[in-house]
DNA sequence: CGCATTCACTTAACATGTTAAGTATCGTTC
DNA sequence: GAACGATACTTAACATGTTAAGTGAATGCG
């Protein structure tokens, strides 16, 4: 079970480290992926039984907050690139969980809200969401919860403004 | 800038909100997916470059610390499903990558290795991924950054085991 | 006004995530 | 040793992630 690691003073082991790095599965990108995969599977059952995936209950979320929003800050708000939120607004108007109108100042924008049958599926989802939430509370300590966020915060403030170490392309 | 939150005792306020939730971007699936994202925003250009993949990369990375696996471990250890990995293990060995051979023993276990033109790319690719990453232990922290890991690790263990709340098919 | 540029999306194309179904092989049971 | 179920993938189908290109509408400028 545990898994057998390479010595490198067995010259008859049968693995090589053929290019030294750190064991990758203990780096922080693998680590925050699987949290949230952890986080991600305690939900997902829910929402499946409501015939929604992950994305467009991030939508809704966002829209049941206000009255209506521009695409492109509903894709900054849902953290959603543009063309996925173009492809699932269209699947989401079809079935009639939001609706769409062009601004009347500028007809470049369109307003998206979210529709009446689309506040009702919220209604339907969130107690169930609320619950799994706070079991996950629960049993993680709200108190390291609250840590764990705040650390998070700054580990993306620590990285904000910066593409990568190659590039320099700020955005603002 | 600062986004005007509907006032339910405004009864001519633009907004409502139609159903009370939690403020979804401040969500601990929101945080967890900000901060990978802000922290493999670091990476991407670099492993582009080589015309890599991130999950590509994970896989390399998985391949260079042993000598061979079976396609059902790697997809544990590089956290993939099944047929993703599928996919892009094909893909690897068009490229000369990796390479698989079908075990003695039992016929439908196949056996990946990293290849020799695979490992020269990693050594490529290492040294500046190692850069990018100690940059980012300096700017957030060394010391914050292991409890970051403890922290993460630890909530991946208050849900493991449980499917969901609705589920409760344990794996083992 | 005419026109290039920018802006707000949308489409397209390809890689991956995700679930279900398919295929070949192995083990086991009778 | 033939049939059955389990195992180790692979394929298929559809949704999303991601980058690039396309489209129509504003904006800036000569």
């Amino acid at each position: 079970m545990t898994k057998k690691l390479a010595d490198p003073a067995d010259g008859n082991a049968p693995a090589a480290r053929h290019v030294p790095m750190r064991d990758f599965s203990r780096s922080l990108p693998m680590s925050l992926l699987r949290a949230r995969e952890a986080v991600m599977r305690q939900f997902r059952p829910s929402l499946r039984e409501h015939g929604l995936t992950e994305q467009q209950w991030r939508i809704l979320r966002a829209l049941a907050a206000i009255e209506a929003v521009e695409v492109t800050e509903l894709a900054r708000t849902a953290f959603l690139l543009g063309p996925s939120l173009s492809r699932i607004l269209r699947d989401l108007e079809a079935r009639n969980l939001i609706e769409r109108k062009t601004a009347k100042a500028d007809q470049r924008r369109s307003m998206v809200s979210i529709s009446k049958e689309g506040v009702k599926l919220m209604a339907a989802v969130a107690p169930t969401s609320e619950a799994i939430y706070a079991e996950i509370t629960r049993r993680f300590g709200a108190r390291k919860l609250v840590e764990l966020q705040e650390m998070l915060g700054e580990l993306e403030q620590s990285l904000a403004g910066r593409g990568s170490a190659d590039e320099t392309i700020a955005e603002g």
